[in-house]
DNA sequence: ATCCCGAGGG
DNA sequence: CCCTCTGGAT
């Protein structure tokens, strides 16, 4: 089974995939991304609707300071590094955006929090441009099912799911892989039991690697 | 390679 | 108790 065809029954498994982070702007995306860091959606979600109505827009945000934005995000771990990067990110947005989200790598990632998995997910979620983000679900799954290898890169993952999967797709089949990593593949108790790809499945040689890497 | 870090699930 | 959660900066 190739790559598309692995999308079409996902499809049939989860046909509503979609982005599930709460936003209503590029910024507000943007900030949820980097938000969402090692931790569900599900807790961005419970935090982002009191941060958003105290600081709307990156102007706002830009203006309040880090002890004061720290307590709305306090719950979700990481919350200094993340208090300081979406601090940090307003005013650069201001200051070098006019408050408007870039669309391209180099100034997206040009602020800070920002790294390539986060750029790819506002590229692809507020613009609409073709992009792949590898998170930890994406790099499990295709790794999993073959369409990469266990000592892959995440930057290797991208490139080798790009190559693979039909360009038009690559935006659906990003959040296809999510729903499927996060409610059926996931990273502890799969349910294998429900799984229409355990007959090409590597989960076992993918976490001998692990394994194996983890000793020295 | 390591650190940041709290919440929820098993 | 232990693991995982749509990572990024140092």
């Amino acid at each position: 089974m190739n790559a598309n065809e692995i999308l079409d029954v996902i499809e049939e498994i989860f046909p509503n995939a979609k982005c599930e982070l709460h936003h209503e702007s590029p910024f507000q995306l943007l900030v949820a991304v980097v938000l969402s860091a090692q931790t569900t959606d599900e807790s961005v979600n419970k935090v982002t609707p009191a941060l958003f109505k105290a600081y709307p827009t990156s102007k706002e945000m830009a203006r309040a300071s880090i002890s004061n934005i720290e307590p709305y995000i306090r719950r979700i771990g990481l919350y200094r590094n993340k208090a300081r990067s979406i601090s940090a990110l307003s005013k650069d947005l201001e200051a070098k955006f006019n408050g408007v989200v870039p669309s391209s790598y180099k100034d997206l990632m040009s602020l800070a929090g920002v790294g390539r998995k986060t750029a790819n997910v506002v590229r692809s979620v507020a613009f609409d441009i073709p992009s792949f983000a590898v998170d930890t679900h994406v790099d499990r799954v295709s790794k999993r099912l073959g369409l990469a290898k266990p000592y892959d890169s995440v930057e290797k993952v991208e490139e080798k799911l790009k190559r693979k999967i039909d360009r038009d797709r690559w935006n659906q089949g990003h959040h296809d892989f999510i729903f499927f990593g996060r409610y059926l593949c996931t990273a502890r108790h799969p349910q294998c039991q429900k799984c229409p790809f355990t007959s090409f499945c590597r989960k076992d040689k993918l976490e001998a690697y692990k394994q194996k890497a983890a000793q020295k």
